[in-house]
DNA sequence: ATATAGTTGACTAAAATACTAGGTTATGTG
DNA sequence: CACATAACCTAGTATTTTAGTCAACTATAT
């Protein structure tokens, strides 16, 4: 289980799709407005969430992206795993064998602590999440924000502190 | 807190050290024989770990590196988070204004499932993965076959967001 | 004196990341 | 039907990270 900002993208993007989980189709251009992130990353993302058949989509005028389950029956682990497509680069590649013949410590510790880290969000799914009471406040916040027609696309934050 | 191969290869390094713990020094030397990791990435990687000073170094002949603390104080997020150096490219960068002033959603979401995964791996020391997979015998054996440990895996502690 | 072993810096190939550009296809609406 | 919409797809690209090499240097035990 790697942990990249890569995943957090990706969990980000479908929390958004879980907040607004009751009101039809999102569009990944909401998504790409209100989180933040390039649309066509977007696209990147989740043509291999769809692959795995965590989101269905809608095409045409007033389509989007669904969650393809309950949002209390995806994980976080799922989402990260889908995007992060197996990289295993490690030597033994699972064999057990990558040091003459015998198994090496590598490989079995940190699978054994990647196990773990991949049980403990797998114990948290996107409707825990929703339930959280500062991420509803913020998505709230967000909407407040997108409603209006007079904000612009343009998102270049020339606001430092 | 990222994971990624990098914090492996620091992990698997200091897991070694750990071994040799009351053997004096230990060359990198011998750890990349052992571990199978280039000698000068090993070198980088301690380069950084003495900066946190997670070990202390013995210069010319039978010099090498001991680990800084007892391997009990020694966590293995310590580890890796000394190697991944923070890279924080998030958008916000911690200050919680990521877009047009307001905090965002990413931020707060994955720097709690990030402290979620730190807190885990920080109750794992060094002392606890000599112990807990009997790894001494498997490194002092080297020219042996050995049988797969069975990981005795620490049941996660039942989290709430 | 010499070999050892850490220390440092510059450099590099390969991969992953994050994004841009420019299409195509399906589909709801006027 | 025309058209706008929004998913879908492909290719390319700049940047960063990874993982490593190479070369020089300093400290120290013998």
């Amino acid at each position: 289980m790697r942990l990249t900002t890569k995943g957090r993208y990706a969990v980000t993007a479908m929390l958004d799709l879980a907040l607004h989980h009751d009101q039809g189709p999102t569009r990944l251009a909401g998504i790409s407005d209100r989180q933040g992130i390039s649309l066509s990353y977007l696209e990147q993302l989740f043509a291999q969430l769809r692959r795995q058949e965590l989101v269905t989509s809608v095409r045409g005028p007033g389509g989007g992206y669904h969650l393809g389950r309950q949002p209390d029956t995806i994980s976080v682990a799922e989402v990260i795993a889908a995007v992060n497509e197996d990289t295993d680069t490690t030597r033994c590649g699972g064999a057990g064998d990558c040091q003459e013949g015998e198994i090496c410590l590598t490989h079995h510790l940190w699978m054994d602590l990647s196990d773990q880290v991949r049980a403990f969000l797998q114990s948290i799914t996107l409707g825990d999440l929703v339930e959280r009471q500062d991420i509803r406040r913020v998505s709230m916040q967000q909407a407040m924000r997108s409603k209006p027609i007079e904000s612009m696309a343009e998102q270049i934050p020339a606001s430092n502190l």
